[in-house]
DNA sequence: GTGAAAGCGCTAACAT
DNA sequence: ATGTTAGCGCTTTCAC
């Protein structure tokens, strides 16, 4: 079983060519008779030979391959009841990033997006100092050509690591502790606003809103947009309670709302996960949703239609801008683009039966 | 910035010493002078120097990256709404897949038990032909040393195109179409088993059940196990509606369920997400769950907790299956192990408020 | 249009 | 215990 796999001069023997010719054949490059091409291509055949990643990778010094790195913090919440000691924080960690919809929408523009050029995403989490460390190292080793980043917190160091690393990188969404990278990023503001103005004119007077973490350029952005487009209506003075941007921590906010404002008529959720929660909690609570509250949501994942009711929400075009992102990385890693630039997305909303 | 990167070559020269010595402390090879081990840390600090993957790789035929494949078939439902054009079907298919809090924790398992190795995980979706060939081939380049497969549907050829390649693979679960691999699954007659009992024991006795796809074996299996065991205890026929595994399946098929069945007192959904859309569509007709129908879920993913009530399921031990598989796969790529091996995991039931 | 030859940076077998 | 050396399989000048 130790058969050695056919090399490139395996092929060139076979088709009666030198390596160079076969080399060319591979990598599409003409001047190349095409009688040739074809005696090469059925060598190829006959041998089954594949290239060797790594010979081409050493000497293109490409990996083909790029990072997909979620950062965060292990240590927000302990819902674990996790196997192997030391590997809890992680676990729980990577269970809770894909707990929320929006994520798999991140992975699936990323993807689509790499797939046309036959690459693939190395998937890794920066959880801890540690991991940080791993992952510039794993760039700096050359296993991957450059990084895409969502970061879930706001202390998140990896963004200026790789900055000062000189490694190519390109952020979802515009980093707390600001760092020299390119981003794409939403118009949080303006997406708020469309929620804003949707909920009065369906008639909300007594509207609240369940923001995501304010350390975070989302959560407040989203808030501040939020507040600015209420108050230009006439509601200078808005509720808020803080979430997490999980569902638990919505379903709580919305209990505290709803303990200091027992007549809401329309709740803004600063995400779908949080606003799922706020609807069990409404109910719960003997309101109905959107009846006698409405509820307004932000991502338009899956959640937003899996809730009941199916939720009006704040739409991310998160696939484009996860596309957008490759496209950002590729031009970095080809030298193509130099100083890091932003790309910014509207938002847009829609309307279901949640509000 | 076209500095060059700093060699082997480089430390040598730098700590005075052979090329071989310093790939020797690096490795971790014993035999080295702990005072020129000394000396060559600190000429590897000096230069900043990080080995070549793709240097390494070449000469240990180890790309030490692994692929995490999750297998299915693009075109289950067109609830897209995305981008670009050819790319839906691939979008839509790794949303869907992530929408399901089950991969979060196969994923979380698989990246648990990869990080002590300084591994990552390549994700890579075989949502059709294309893709499958695509996975042969990035494997066969040595790209990844092995994969690790999750399949959702029941013709997927992964498996047999892997093992006909003589590729180090391990499966979750069996594969519905034989293929002579390694594969951890878990008893899921046994898991089912608990699920009826526990409806028993509570006291239902009009009991039915949202069943999985028929077409792979968990869901053959789960409902085998739950009719086995109504019928032991005297309740020789269950309504079955059949799902797909998603909570819209679950949904519909409970109201199916209850079209022919108004009279329930209990339900086993094959898995949480399925419960979920039941526990929806009783609450919805104005049933109480658990006081007028007792509902268990399969799976214990992050579903069953946010789930209102909390779902009492059967927990499946995704994380340590997962990790079996690396270490499966690990002894496959090191030539430990040979034949296909299984291992199969025991459920238990987990009890919450809904049953 | 094609071939010869020089490495890419590393590990490992062998020599000392 | 350390150094020497021969590749690993490929791309890419540079001749022809």
């Amino acid at each position: 079983m130790s058969r050695r796999l056919p090399t490139l001069e395996d092929v060139a023997r076979e088709a009666g060519v030198s390596r160079a010719t076969v080399s060319r054949v591979i990598n599409g490059i003409r001047n190349v008779d095409p009688v040739i091409q074809e005696t090469v291509r059925q060598a190829i055949e006959r041998t089954g030979y594949t290239p060797n990643s790594a010979a081409r990778s050493l000497v293109t010094r490409r990996a083909e391959t790029v990072a997909l790195v979620v950062a965060g913090t292990g240590d927000e919440t302990a819902d674990t009841q996790g196997a192997q000691g030391a590997q809890d924080t992680q676990d729980s960690f990577a269970a809770r990033v894909f707990a929320d919809p929006f994520f798999g929408r991140v992975v699936s523009g990323v993807v689509g997006a790499l797939r046309p050029r036959s690459m693939h995403p190395v998937l890794m989490f920066a959880d801890s100092e540690a991991a940080c460390e791993q992952i510039v190292a794993y760039l700096r080793q050359g296993s991957a050509d450059g990084a895409l980043v969502v970061s879930t917190h706001a202390e998140d160091k990896l963004p200026e690591r790789l900055a000062a690393a000189g490694l190519p990188a390109v952020l979802f969404a515009r980093p707390a502790l600001a760092a020299p990278l390119s981003y794409v990023d939403l118009a949080h503001q303006d997406g708020a606003r469309l929620a804003a103005e949707h909920l009065l004119a369906r008639g909300c007077r007594r509207v609240a809103t369940v923001s995501g973490p304010l350390d975070v350029p989302a959560g407040q952005e989203r808030l501040a947009g939020f507040r600015d487009a209420m108050a230009r209506h006439g509601h200078p003075y808005v509720p808020v309670a803080e979430g997490g941007f999980t569902q638990q921590s919505g379903a709580e906010a919305m209990v505290r709302l709803l303990a200091e404002h027992p007549v809401l008529d329309g709740v803004f959720a600063a995400n779908d996960l949080m606003a799922q929660g706020a609807c069990q909690v409404l109910r719960e609570s003997g309101r109905r949703v959107p009846d006698d509250v409405a509820v307004v949501g932000f991502d338009d994942s899956s959640a937003a239609r899996a809730c009941r009711p199916p939720l009006t929400t704040v739409r991310q075009p998160v696939e484009e801008m996860a596309a957008t992102m490759v496209r950002l990385l590729r031009e970095h890693i080809e030298g193509e683009r130099t100083g890091p630039t932003s790309v910014i997305f509207e938002p847009e909303l829609v309307v279901r039966e949640s509000a």
